[in-house]
Formats: C-alpha cells, structure tokens, sequence
RNA sequence: GUCCCUAUCGUCUAGCCAGGCCCAGGACGCCAGGUUUUCAUCCUGGUAACGGGGGUUCAAAUCCCCCUGGGGACGCCA
C-alpha cells in the first residue's frame, strides 16, 4: 500500500493572496482532488513582523472564493495541527539541536557587516553571493569560549561545498543542480527564532506531506531543505515547481502591470469560475481544444505532468472573455443572486425589494446576460428600467432629433398600439403594421422610441424592454420624450 | 557576475517523451462578412508560429550539439 498523498498550501500572510499564490493553490488542489489526496493549509508566519491577521483573512477569503476547499488547515483543524507555524515554534528546536551535535549545522557568530564583507568576497572568488563560511571551521574551544562571552549568533546549515545533486521534479524533469553554489543557510535567526527553509520543510515532513507544490523560484530552497530532512533522516516528499505568471512585458508579474490581488477580481465583478477556469488553463490544458471548463471537469482531467514547464504571460483580454463565457452560461437568477451586492451599492433598490418583484428583476437581468461583461456591469446596464426620469445620451438625442415627425410617430404608436400588451412578440408584431401605417421604415419608430425609453441608442432588445417597463411607464417615458421633441429641450 | 530554468501564431496552448498522420490544430485578440430595430450574443471566413545555426535520419516542431533570446535565484523574507 503506498502512503496517501498529501499536499500543501503555505502561504505566508504578508499580504493579500496574489494571482500566483491562486494558481499554485489551485494547482496543489487539483493535484490532490484528481489523485483522492488531502489538500492541506498550513500558513507560513514565521515572519512575526510582517504577518497581519488582515493578511490570513484575505487568503481564507480568497481560497474559499475560488472554491478551494481544504481538508486540513485553519478555521478545520485536523491531525496534524496546528496549521500556523508561529504555534510550533518547540519542534523547530530540537531539531537544530540534534544537527548542532551532530555536526550538522554551526553557531555562526559573524555581525551582519562581517557577512557582507564574506559574500563580497566570495562573488569575486566563486561568483556566487554567499557566506564565506568562516565559522564552519571554529574549534570548540572557541566556540564554547564566544558563547561564554554571551556573543550572539545565529544557526547555519552545513551544507556540501562540493559536487551536484539531481532534483527529480514532476514538471520540469531532473534538474542537476551544483552545490557550490549553496549558501551555508541560516536556519535560526540571532534571537532564536526558525526561518522559512527551516519550519517549512519540517513541517512538510511533520505533516506527511507527500507532494510538495510550489512556484520555480523555490527551486533552491528546495536543495536546501532536501538537504536538511536527509541529515535529520526525514523522509524527502516528491516537488514540482511551477513556472512563474508573467505581466504583459514578460516580467515576474508586478503590481504595476497588472491586478495581482486576487480577491480585486471578486470585486470588479468577476465570477471565480472564470478565475478558476483562466488559472487552469494557464500552464495547463485539458487537451487540444477544451478551452471552457470547470473545477470538476479539471479534477478529472490534471495530471501534473502535462503542466508546461515555461512562464506564462497573463491574457487579461483572455480572461474578459472567459468572463463573458461563465456570465452567459449563467441562468438569469443566478447572475441576479449575484450582482444583488452591486445593485444595491448602486442605490437601485434594496435586496428587499428585489424579492419582492423577483421575476421581474430576473426578466430584466436576463436582458441583459449577453451584454454584461461583469456582475459590476449590471447596474448601469439595467439601471434605466428604475430611473424616475430619463436622461439622453449624445446618441439618443440624435435618434431622437433626426427625424423633425419623431414626435407624431411616437404619439401614434402609443395611441394605435392598443391590447398588445400580453408578449414582447405581439408588441412587435403590432408595432411593425404601425410603422406599415404610417409608411415609415420600422427603423424610424424603434431608434427614437429606444431613445425615449432607455436614453441610449443600444441595448436589449426593444419590445422586451417595452413588455418589462409596462404600459404606463412607457406611455410616460414616450411623453417625456414627445414634450422634450417639442419644447426643443434636451432633459 | 555566478548558477538554474525555459523557447510553437501578438497572447494562452495541442503536438515533442514513443521522428512520418503537421506545408503544424484549437482558443483569445485583430480583420472581413452574415444574423438583428440597435448593441451584445451567435455563425462563417481570414490573419499569424515551430528563435537561429549545425548535425543524426530515407524522414525532425519532435532526437543531439552550439548560439541567441526570455525568465528566475543568489536575505538573520517567504
């Protein structure tokens, strides 16, 4: 029986979770859905200065947005917790002990400035920025001589000054790496306290976590912490790196170029299906044509191995049009159950009163599933079917204006139209032997009469959007209309 | 600077491991046309790539080498 995989997200909350942070999770999550293993959380705060609660809230947030839920981890707890590494600050101890006597690992007692003369020199001599490892070699006399003395030092890792390693890795193959390059890393900090390469891959071995997950850039803290579960006898998981999400000129994706905060796409009104499908679809694809697909088809579909190995640049027009796609897919309840928030931000009327005239909402909002290109979009694009009075766009006005006998035919469709008022098909119907009356293109009544009825020259279509605003409202909004026209005053 | 990764249309990618089915397929974008009362949707068509050079082979996008381009890592951050 081999032992059930298990992966990992560990995010450091130092921040809101970013599209990367997204994608490696999905990523991890894919990989442990489609293989029936365990999708772990574990938040990475070994950095007490710099962690807020502000931070882990947004990446619950952003997780549990997207979907992704975890098995184990913060806020579900499980065997292995706990899931902050700040609450397992004892076990990092030990370890560095038994390494200490072991010889495994050095008390270095170099001030930060003495560190920085050795890289300088040691750029020159090898090429490569590192410690100079000139306490590696102290006598234990000396040693025991400088902690006497209360000198401060901080723990390194002896790592080999020599040779290779080969990383085998589930996506981009074995990757032989030279040693000597590695820094002898700093384990624990002058004040006692365990560092990331440290905490992360002892928990990985704690927490049994069999495949291990992350971006390209942690290839060589990988040598490192491969390194460090061998000299402690712990068993090493399995990794895969994945490439890093470029901005649009190519570079490691900056706040500048694009969006990076995750959940600022909630905001702007994208449905997480659509991040979800994008993000999979980045470095990944099902097979030659499947472009739209959800959580559960990419469950069935992933497999690690087909994740392409180079960076991948992000496609905003991409994702809009994805967004697009999932709006579509959408019945129009749903994408009304969703744009409530902003509806109501709008100040066009309360969740209540969406309730209590539900169908109608839902009608109208169905107007306009194809023509939104997010849930922040619907406001403004249903907005005019609640205005008190309408105000003309530019467009409108000339509709409205271009022909002088506008007016009259408007009047005459409102008074001819007659007991029309059961579908937005016999609206129609009737509206174009009214047009056939008057000897007048179709064209010519339905541009002013959208003008008069919407104030812009573009929409749904006319007569649904007549059937939904009623007979009342529409005689009212043509008046206004036929008023304006004739006062010459554009309202 | 050193090390590591990487290389198919502008972008995301399929194909590469097991060479011929690929004068390279799909999608976004863009362009043109159609549908429609308008816009959007939708439909049809078009545009555009194997980074360069050497090999190996009857045959290379696929295998090998070199070059070039791009990215990343070099913290008492994660």
């Amino acid at each position: 029986m081999t032992t059930p995989l298990r992966v990992r997200f560990a995010p450091s909350p130092t921040g809101p979770l970013h599209i990367g942070g997204a994608r490696t999770a999905l990523y991890n999550y894919l990989h442990a859905r489609s293989k029936g293993g365990a999708f772990v959380l574990r938040i990475d705060d070994t950095d007490r200065e710099r962690s807020t609660a502000e931070s882990l809230a947004h990446i619950l947030e952003g997780l549990r947005w997207l979907g992704l839920d975890w098995d184990e981890g913060p806020e579900k707890d499980g065997p292995h917790g706990p899931y902050f590494q700040s609450l397992r600050l004892e076990g990092y101890r030990d370890r560095v002990d038994r390494l200490l006597e072991s010889g495994k690992a050095y008390r270095c007692f170099c001030s930060p400035e003495e560190v920085q003369e050795g890289r300088l020199r040691m750029q020159e001599r090898v090429g490569a920025s590192m410690y100079d490892r000139r306490c590696r070699r102290l006598e234990d006399r000396e040693i025991r001589c400088r902690m006497e003395e209360g000198r401060p030092y901080v723990v390194r890792f002896a790592m080999p000054e020599s040779g290779t390693i080969v990383l085998k890795d589930a996506i981009k193959g074995e990757v032989e790496i030279r040693l000597d390059q590695i820094d002898d890393w700093v384990m624990l900090r002058r004040d006692g306290s365990p560092l990331y390469n440290l905490c992360s891959a002892l928990d990985d071995a704690d927490m049994e976590i069999t495949d291990v997950i992350r971006g390209e850039e942690h290839l060589l803290n990988t040598v490192k912490q491969v390194f460090l579960l061998e000299a402690l006898g712990l068993p090493v998981p399995r990794f895969a790196h994945l490439p890093l999400i470029l901005g649009k000129d190519g570079k490691k994706l900056s706040k500048r170029m694009a969006q990076t905060d995750l959940l600022s796409y909630r905001d702007a009104g994208y449905p997480a299906e659509a991040l979800v499908n994008f993000f999979a679809r980045l470095g990944w694809a099902p097979d030659a044509e499947t472009e739209v697909f959800g959580l559960e088809e990419a469950i069935d579909r992933f497999d690690l191995k087909d994740v392409g190995r180079s960076g991948s640049m992000l496609d905003e027009e991409k994702l809009e049009w994805l967004v697009g796609v999932w709006l579509r897919r959408m019945e129009p309840g749903e994408i009304l159950d969703r744009a409530v928030p902003w509806i109501e931000k709008a100040g066009l009327a309360s969740s209540s009163e969406i309730a209590a005239r539900r169908a109608w909402f839902e009608a109208i909002v169905g107007c306009y599933r194809e023509r939104v290109r997010s849930l922040a979009e619907v406001p403004e694009k249903i907005g005019f079917f609640l205005a008190a009075e309408i105000r003309y766009d530019d467009k409108a006005w000339k509709n409205l204006t271009k022909h002088a006998e506008a007016a009259e035919w408007m009047e005459a469709w409102l008074n001819r139209l007659g007991a029309v008022w059961d579908s937005a098909e016999a609206l129609e119907a009737r509206s174009r032997e009214i047009a056939e009356e008057l000897g007048i293109g179709f064209g010519r009544l339905v541009h002013p009469l959208r003008a008069a009825l919407t104030g812009t020259s573009a929409g749904a279509g006319l007569f649904d959007i007549v059937f939904l605003l009623g007979p009342e409202e529409t005689r009212k909004r043509v008046e206004a209309a036929v008023h304006a026209l004739r006062e010459g005053v554009r309202p």
